[in-house]
RNA sequence: GGGCGCUUAGCUCAGUUGGUUAGAGCGACUCGUUUACACCGAGUAGGCCGGGGGUUCGAAUCCCUCAGCGCCCACCA
């Protein structure tokens, strides 16, 4: 009964049905039964939730996201960056998948042989605090379980994490190869990463050593120089006097036992300390204090006088180092004050920082305190605890020994690769933060009191009987007692650094420290991805490894994505989950495709990118517009009862079709060469404007006339399939296998330009006849003519005769028109409509339905611009400088807008006097 | 303190080596059911391209300078 009603409507809608004669209406009813199969089979809105999994399942069982090594083709290589193993996929992981995925895809499609490796990190501290803090809820905690306990703890959760972030990886469409996936604690990595220890112990390039630190009293452990942050904190600043000087210090609680004073060699006011001892009372009664001359001191800061604490302060360590000063600990690995402290001990640091400023007072050993205070406090990246700088014994990785046969430096050897430019950064100006970073770097802190991690392979004699014994074993494999005097052994109880295990990821992941055939095909790889922030986090420490194990560059490329950010420009942060945008929510409710394009449209690298929600609906219906243009010529192809197995060639009849044709070779061209340098934003643009403008919008209308060309409609369709296919690849995938192929198109080839398919003059007339559509349309518009009142019109121009007739048709249907009549001059007539566009004169009679007055105003502001154009026109062509010194072609296409717009400019002049006559 | 970036339409942003009267999306306004799409179509308004100076025949684009905002690094004993 529905189907009645339907159908009636439906015919009514249809024009000329009153000819009702059997044949029209058994066409009638064909067209009407294909059209209820087509809204059957292709929906009316594009549905992304019930075809994205389903399409995802069917790439990966077709094998195609593994690549083929062949040395007849290039190799293609981008390494996931793994996400932790700790939590979910967030809007930065689906950024770096949507770039990644557009080359990855863009290559494969190429003819190269394709691998996007993915994975996993385990993250050592940020795992270790998370499982922490789910055991603290339990009212447990790693120590209460023991470290066998606990890790298998950690392994249970990291497996669980993992199931959850590959299948988001999956989610987004990723095209990334599942049977190469690696975990960075993977039995083979764990190797590896042991070999690695192991070889640059032996080459020197690894020590232990006694070293001032940055220690988190929270984690109990080190961190690196870059896991420190900075937070501004107001505090107290202490004056306090010692002896003849005053000294000013934030942090009292350490000096305990300070008896070393430092003043500027330069320091007139000091020189005639320089060397002494003297006896000052201190906070424990008086102290033997000598008198330092370093340049560390600030004259101008302070009293240019100052103590120092060796074990405490990077600065001070320094100092301590150069003239071979006592070292002791004043503060313990748990924050707390040692035996020095005399009756503080044992307190917390910090605590008794009040205490101690209390007894110093009593002794008049306080001269004022600056309550105004502001300095940047270190804290732990992970926790937020306060850093204490400690002294203990840790590995290092020297980054200035030279070795090799070059006898380079790891430094000096990671600036150079950059330097020459064998590693491009895209954008380039973060080569200088580089080299800043590179060139200020420390030995590199690689031990971590950590327990889930890559254990250090060091073994200890836990009873040393020989001097031999004393020395550390490093070892690939774990040695069963000491080598010397057969005692038990006892493995250094640290971990590795995390960036330690990732530093080696590019190569690791394909076999390494075997020569594999992978190792060799993909490395280096091609380009890394990924946002800025870990440019020396991982890129560097990548870099590093990589010259060193391997003699090579990681990658050649480095791309870096900026920071995905709120509307208002905050930083998207967990702890303020009402600023956080889902990137699964968004999936479901627009689909992958356009939280994809509305990450890579309008982001260019290095910058950070605003993300909301308005935004993806926007591209969800671009999405949407593309399935709706497929479903269109798919209509177009059925009513012309053409199979798509044999579909006719892409061979252009009309104008039009050689216009489209033209366009689609100039947008394959300009598409490539921005995706080959990076310019995804461009590219995305650019297939988005054409689609859905030029085809859309004119040439899918242009089509709706009798003059269709199934051949070019489809060749053009298809095209542009493959150039979204990067972008978007569930939706051009569907309609891909609607189109009746059985292979995939994420298996197609990426389209090349073809000459047989270009036709400059032909598309450039096109180009002309579209702006006289859309000039009448205007003057439609702005004089209230409805688009259901067709009009008489008159098109006029030179040689212009052939090309409007031969357009006839569409010019006549798309601005609307009753009659049509075209000539070299325009009739006289009055009072008419007027306009011009590309030399072609637009006449539209009037029949008392035009508000003359607006007519006039609308033509004299006209006028009036344009004629500021002809000033600025003019004044740069009279004037000799300009003509003489320009290019050649410049002079002459200002000389063609010149011509152009006088004429328009006289004829409007024209038209303005006959419309005030009348 | 050192370095980097941003400032372009009401909002969010493009603008590749200097060369049409500076573009897009969203929003606003006016029209509108025509063989896909209202997640649509047609049209309109809206910009001293942060300020000033310079180089050049020509600057949103290159140089200098100032201002506002943001980021990174170093760090104040």
């Amino acid at each position: 009964m529905i189907w009645i009603i339907i159908y009636r409507q439906w015919l009514e809608r249809i024009p000329h049905t009153q000819a009702n004669t059997d044949s029209v209406i058994i066409v009638l009813h064909k067209k009407f039964l294909l059209g209820i199969i087509g809204l059957v089979t292709l929906s009316k809105a594009y549905n992304a939730g019930s075809h994205e999994d389903r399409i995802y399942k069917e790439w990966e069982a077709s094998g195609l996201f593994t690549p083929k090594r062949s040395k007849n083709k290039k190799p293609f290589t981008i390494m996931m960056p793994p996400p932790n193993a700790t939590g979910t996929l967030h809007l930065g992981h689906a950024v770096m998948l949507a770039l990644q995925d557009v080359m990855t895809r863009y290559h494969r499609m190429k003819g190269d042989a394709t691998l996007w490796l993915p994975g996993t990190d385990h993250a050592s501290i940020a795992t270790q605090n998370k499982v922490e803090r789910i055991l603290a809820e339990k009212g447990e905690s790693r120590h209460s379980l023991g470290r066998p306990a606990f890790l298998k703890e950690v392994h249970k959760f990291v497996k669980e994490s993992q199931k959850t972030i590959k299948n988001q990886v999956r989610k987004m469409g990723s095209s990334c190869d599942w049977t190469r996936e690696r975990y960075t604690l993977d039995p083979e990595l764990s190797t590896a990463v042991r070999e690695a220890f192991v070889r640059m112990y032996e080459d020197g390039l690894i020590y232990r050593g006694n070293r001032i630190v940055n220690w988190c009293p929270r984690c109990s452990s080190t961190l690196a120089d870059d896991e420190v942050v900075y937070k501004e904190e107001r505090g107290n600043f202490y004056y306090l006097k010692y002896g003849p000087f005053t000294i000013g210090t934030s942090r009292p609680e350490t000096k305990f036992l300070d008896k070393i004073i430092v003043v500027h060699p330069d320091d007139k006011r000091y020189k005639k300390y320089h060397g002494k001892t003297i006896t000052v009372p201190w906070i424990h009664g008086d102290v033997e204090a000598t008198i330092l001359a370093d340049k560390a001191a600030d004259p101008e800061f302070g009293t240019g006088a100052m103590t120092i604490t060796p074990a405490h302060d990077f600065i001070d360590f320094e100092i301590a180092q150069r003239h071979k000063l006592e070292v002791v600990q004043i503060i313990d690995e748990a924050g707390n004050l040692t035996e020095h402290a005399g009756e503080f001990a044992g307190m917390n640091a910090r605590d008794a920082r009040g205490k101690i400023i209390t007894k110093l007072a009593r002794k008049g050993l306080v001269e004022k305190i600056d309550e105004e205070y502001v300095h940047n406090l270190s804290i732990c990246y992970r926790c937020d605890t306060p850093i204490e700088p400690l002294v203990s014994r840790q590995w290092f990785i020297d980054v200035d020994k030279k070795f090799g046969a070059e006898k380079k430096s790891l430094k000096k050897r990671a600036i150079e690769v950059v330097r020459t430019k064998k590693i491009q950064i895209v954008p380039e100006r973060f080569d200088k933060t580089y080299f800043h970073w590179m060139e200020n770097l420390h030995d590199w802190c690689i031990s971590r009191q950590i327990w889930f991690g890559h254990e250090i392979p060091v073994w200890y004699c836990t009873s040393p009987k020989k001097a031999a014994c004393e020395k550390p074993i490093v070892s690939r494999t774990t040695p069963k007692s000491c080598p010397h005097c057969d005692g038990k052994l006892k493995q250094d109880p640290d971990t590795l650094d995390t960036w330690f295990s990732s530093g080696t990821w590019t190569f690791t992941t394909l076999g390494w420290p075997k020569r594999s055939a992978d190792l060799d095909y993909f490395h280096p790889t091609s380009v890394l991805e990924t946002g800025y922030d870990i440019l020396f986090f991982w890129v560097a420490r990548m870099i590093l490894m990589t010259s060193y194990l391997l003699d090579e560059i990681p990658f050649k490329t480095v791309y870096l994505h900026g920071l995905v950010r709120t509307r208002e420009g905050k930083k998207m942060s967990k702890s303020h989950p009402e600023t956080c945008i889902d990137p699964l929510d968004m999936i479901t409710t627009y689909g992958a495709d356009s939280l994809r394009l509305s990450m890579i449209v309008g982001s260019t690298p290095g910058n950070d990118l605003r993300l909301y929600e308005e935004k993806i609906a926007g591209f969800r219906n671009f999405v949407n517009k593309v399935w709706n243009a497929s479903r269109f010529a798919l209509m177009q192809v059925e009513e012309a009862g053409v199979s798509l197995k044999k579909r006719p060639p892409a061979k252009a009849k009309t104008l039009a079709d050689q216009w489209i044709l033209t366009r689609t070779q100039e947008l394959i061209d300009e598409a490539t060469r921005d995706i080959e340098s990076y310019s995804f934003s461009e590219a995305g643009t650019k297939i988005y404007d054409f689609t859905w403008n030029e085809y859309c919008a004119w040439y899918l209308e242009i089509s709706k006339g009798p003059e269709q060309n199934i051949g070019v409609l489809l060749y053009v369709l298809e095209t542009l399939l493959k150039l979204l296919h990067p972008f978007i690849p569930y939706v051009t995938e569907v309609i891909w296998k609607e189109l009746g192929h059985t292979n995939f198109l994420m298996a197609a080839s990426w389209p090349k330009v073809e000459a047989k398919h270009r036709f400059k003059k032909e598309a450039r007339q096109v180009q002309e006849v579209i702006e006289v559509i859309s000039a009448v349309r205007s003057l439609r518009q702005e004089n209230n003519i409805p688009p259901s009142q067709k009009i008489t019109l008159h098109l006029s121009g030179k040689g212009k005769s052939p090309l409007l007739e031969a357009m006839r048709e569409p010019i006549v249907r798309m601005a609307r028109l009753s009659e049509l009549t075209i000539s070299t001059k325009a009739p006289e007539l009055a009072p008419v409509l007027k306009s011009y566009s590309n030399g072609i004169e637009i006449t539209v009679p009037l029949k008392g339905m035009v508000d003359l007055e607006a007519e006039i105003t609308r033509i004299e502001k006209e006028l009036s611009e344009l004629k500021d154009y002809l000033n600025r026109l003019g004044q740069k062509l009279s004037s000799k400088e300009f003509t003489g010194r320009a290019p050649a072609h410049i002079v002459e296409a200002e000389r063609g807008r010149q011509a152009e717009a006088q004429e328009k400019y006289s004829k409007l002049e024209e038209q303005l006097a006959s419309l005030k006559k009348a």
